[in-house]
DNA sequence: CAAAAAGATTGAATGAGTTCAATTTTTAAG
DNA sequence: CTTAAAAATTGAACTCATTCAATCTTTTTG
């Protein structure tokens, strides 16, 4: 009556997505076989694609809780912003790009990028996308928020731009991830860069 | 004397390419076979792997092809492009997205795409990642030149600016590759409301 | 509590990409 | 022209991800 099957069942759930997120970790995506993490989890093979429809999914799911977290952080920056839009969006954007390395590697971050890309239609890539849609949201919002404040000119379409915004910092994560030696300093810098002439120009004079 | 070895095999890498590009446009990737495409350049399985590392380097090889056009294409515009920010990009980025199905399924673009980021490394993502580079670089220097024409006011940073739209305009053609309903059209409106806010400001008044 | 139904687990079998030692073909040397 | 060296080709064997029919466990019904 306790519903043991369901017990089980979220117990499972946790050992397989913890086992392979640990294997991620420790031998990378590729090496880690399916074989192996069903191991780790004590459960079979066949088990684990009754939980999972395939090995990107795992690794998708793994990846989904990370951006949970970046969201959570960046809400902090967005509910109280900087006063410029050049300040609230280096906080913002550092936020999401410092958190995006603590749990995840490049190359996770690649596999579940390209597995987003390719299997658009597949649960966990849905769920991704979706939270991507909800940081492009974010970062919106803060162009939204600071427009209220007057810190952004009227007239400009908030949200238009923070959509730019997003594209660009999400085009040049990409990059990053591609790119073994591309620290973390020259990502911001980069972006940075390409962000001013937008920002600048969306700034209300007397702020500026 | 001729160099039979390097005609053969000039034959053969072409054989391969033709073959493996039909046979993803007949069934999709997944569904074309390293031996079905081997079988139809007349060579072996083994023989195939000497001229492409992997499955995946050979759509990219033929991805690479598409670009070099859209590049080709786009050039004409750049040589001579429309009088205003807008103009000019609307007509840019419309040859891009024109030209992009023509010869490739969104499906190709997907595969094409997830396999640059995973594996950055191969020699033939790297020639992709190359190509994308001076797409981006094309974009740039359309915004430099109008800056020259004083289309774009001075002291924007029209690099910077340029790669924004850029990183935009890829943003979103991933997206659209990802969702099968998304038409030609809808993309394009959607990128053109974000580019304006961009676009507006770093034009010259009297132009605007 | 017994038995049937529903839900999960299991691991051997399947299939496709990839490798590599043996073989064949081309080129260079004598 | 012969022969040795270099370069390419070949396909059977291998590795995994994935599937599915048989089996076991939990829940529900009478």
């Amino acid at each position: 009556m306790t519903g043991l099957r369901a017990k089980q069942k979220a117990d499972r759930n946790r050992r397989i997505l913890q086992a392979a997120t640990e294997l991620f970790r420790e031998v990378g995506y590729d090496s880690a076989r399916i074989e192996d993490i069903a191991e780790r989890a004590e459960v079979s093979v066949g088990t684990f694609y009754n939980y999972y429809q395939n090995k990107g999914d795992i690794l998708v799911a793994a990846v989904s809780m990370e951006v949970e977290e970046v969201l959570a952080a960046g809400k902090t920056i967005v509910d109280s912003p900087p006063d410029t839009v050049g300040e609230a969006l280096t906080a913002l954007i550092g936020q999401y790009y410092d958190h995006s390395l603590v749990y995840l590697s490049k190359e996770m971050w690649r596999t579940a990028m390209a597995i987003s890309i390719q299997q658009p239609e597949s649960p966990f890539s849905r769920h991704y996308t979706e939270l991507d849609g909800r940081l492009c949201d974010q970062v919106s919002t803060l162009i939204s928020k600071l427009q209220l404040r007057s810190a952004v000119m009227p007239g400009i379409d908030a949200v238009g731009a923070g959509q730019m915004f997003f594209n660009n910092l999400n085009m040049m994560f990409i990059e990053f991830v591609k790119d073994e030696t591309m620290t973390l300093d020259a990502l911001k810098e980069i972006v940075a860069r390409q962000n001013r002439p937008l920002a600048t120009l969306i700034s209300s004079p007397k702020i500026q």
